[in-house]
DNA sequence: CTCGCAAATGTGACCGGTCACATCGTCCAG
DNA sequence: CTGGACGATGTGACCGGTCACATTTGCGAG
């Protein structure tokens, strides 16, 4: 592997101008910068990341910390990020936290305390997200993709506006004719801007009954589970699912105890999974713009990282996507 | 930041112990190990991992290079490398590469190149992964996750058996008594050790047609289009699809035809994403193991680091599972 | 013609670890 | 009592970049 030094030799020069060359600085004479640029290419040169990260005290990169990688919500804004920061040049890992357990949470901190971890973003969609960015030193820059809920205390937070797209959803099934909307929730729903939150605001501002709602892990087998209890509730029309794979275990427990979709129980998913649209019912649901979010927490996390003002994240809103798995209530209640 | 050296002041002794404590040699006393060890803790020292991949000359972690991270079995493989890598305190990267142009793929060799990348796995399921792989510059540590199809010049290649797996689920449509199985391939699938071989195979073995393969890409919306093609057919009464999203892709196409899961057509799946078991008809597929795929090429990729012997992979084999998306086929044909 | 300033380029030190080798001390055998 | 071997530890150089500052060069103004 040839280094800068062998370069500036190629290329007549010394070590520092071929370093000025590389960073594009202005002092550098065209002819002698094409001299460099040729002995660069010549010999193949491509300059360590690891010198640069220690010289310069921090890694042109980010590090992503997430609860999990194969959930779609994590998945792409994963996905978003990794866009954004290829598209600069920038390196991208991933760190993985199981549980938030403290040992693993601080191990997790430490892990990115490290300069060359550059700069981070905690995917806090759900409380192992939350307690990681709580033991972030402060030191560390960086930013959250979260819940609108969390006012991360100091830390930048980049949220989709989730307490809206709920509303909007619990608002579509009133709408339709539904006395009230029941509610399975996903556990990152804690914050009380959330899905939960817009939920309760439709739900409110309706007049109608607040439910108790029934939490369920990622597990679709678990969203199953609260889909047999809910439909052995007779007065149950309409049910709000905190997302799209977990619709699919309650539609099937629905289909299971004889009930029909939309027939007898209308449901909403949220996220907008790609299969969504081709299920039967193809599932109503709120699409959320996840790849937006992790480009825009790409944004954040390297202004902070050069200090710099944050930019205005323009995220795209949420939007209900009303398909098959809606309808009025049945017959007899709605004639009432 | 606290360095080695300041360690070394805080305990009384050289930077060249501290380091030797860091690295569990075991020339050291153990009261100076436990002197040193407390000082790292009052100073809440951290090694620089910059510092190390730069002296060391290779970085304690793996870069995972795939054309996708959000498809289940590319997130999955990636997971299962993340948690063995963690287990290990490696790092671990994502490069994503989004098409097999030359340029593309020259920017993310060149990337994996850099030492500091650590050790590589290419996921190469489709044709972008195969054109990393072959860019790759021969220094670089790298193993690949691929089809057993490719013998990767001079690369481990680690694979699923999908021949095998892709064998299975047809000879279950034909025990069934379907005369041919129709088949709607993913792009993953141009090796001929692959899934597409698999279902030759058994076709072949069996006597059967050998019908003309449906291609279509990873959206599901292909998928669809593929789907209202077969139904047009009345001969088909089989399909094996190229993964569940495919296959709910095709379910739906032959529900807006008109034509019953299964009672008119069979179809088969691949890979056993979460929600397989909850669609309705829960769908006949054949699980396959990512999660352990990843862990396997991450002990390669170590070994491959290292320039140790290859261990043996360990793979869970691909097991069918029959859920209720495959029946005999309709009475009149049965009856012939 | 000479001085001064700015542009272009070179030199030394440093980032925080590791390697190779030197040094010091201790214990045992001859 | 002394030489040698070995265990414990220290010293200098190095990995490949960057920064701060020194030096050289070129040009216009006085």
């Amino acid at each position: 592997m040839p280094s800068i030094r062998d370069v500036a030799a190629a290329a007549g020069v010394s070590y520092q101008t071929v370093s000025r060359v590389l960073n594009e600085s202005p002092r550098v004479r065209p002819e002698t910068r094409a001299a460099v640029l040729t002995a660069i290419e010549q010999l193949g040169f491509r300059p360590s990341r690891a010198a640069r990260a220690l010289s310069l005290g921090r890694a042109p990169g980010i590090t992503v910390v997430t609860s999990n990688t194969v959930l779609y919500g994590y998945a792409a804004t994963l996905q978003g990020i990794e866009e954004a920061a290829r598209a600069e040049g920038m390196a991208v890992g991933v760190r993985v936290v199981e549980s938030a357990e403290p040992a693993e949470v601080k191990q997790a901190a430490d892990y990115v305390g490290d300069p060359s971890a550059g700069g981070v973003v905690v995917i806090a969609f759900d409380p192992i997200g939350v307690a990681v960015l709580e033991a972030l030193p402060d030191h560390v820059p960086a930013v959250a993709a979260a819940e609108p809920a969390a006012p991360e205390r100091g830390r930048v937070a980049i949220a989709l506006d989730e307490r809206r797209a709920a509303a909007d959803a619990t608002r579509h099934l009133l709408a339709l004719g539904h006395r009230t909307v029941h509610h399975v929730a996903i556990p990152s729903e804690g914050g009380s801007g959330g899905r939960l939150a817009g939920w309760r605001d439709a739900l409110g501002q309706a007049g109608a009954d607040i439910p108790e709602v029934l939490g369920c892990g990622w597990d679709i087998a678990s969203a199953y589970a609260a889909g047999r209890r809910l439909a052995a509730d007779p007065d149950v029309t309409a049910i709000l699912c905190g997302n799209d794979d977990i619709a699919q275990g309650v539609r099937r427990a629905l289909y299971d105890a004889g009930k029909d979709v939309p027939g007898d129980v209308s449901i909403v998913g949220f996220d907008d999974i790609p299969g969504s649209a081709y299920s039967t019912p193809a599932l109503t649901t709120v699409r959320m713009d996840f790849v937006g979010l992790g480009r825009a927490c790409f944004r954040a996390a390297v202004a902070e990282l050069g200090r710099q003002e944050q930019p205005r994240p323009a995220l795209v809103p949420p939007s209900l996507v009303v398909r098959e798995s809606t309808a009025p209530p049945p017959g007899p209640r709605t004639a009432t």
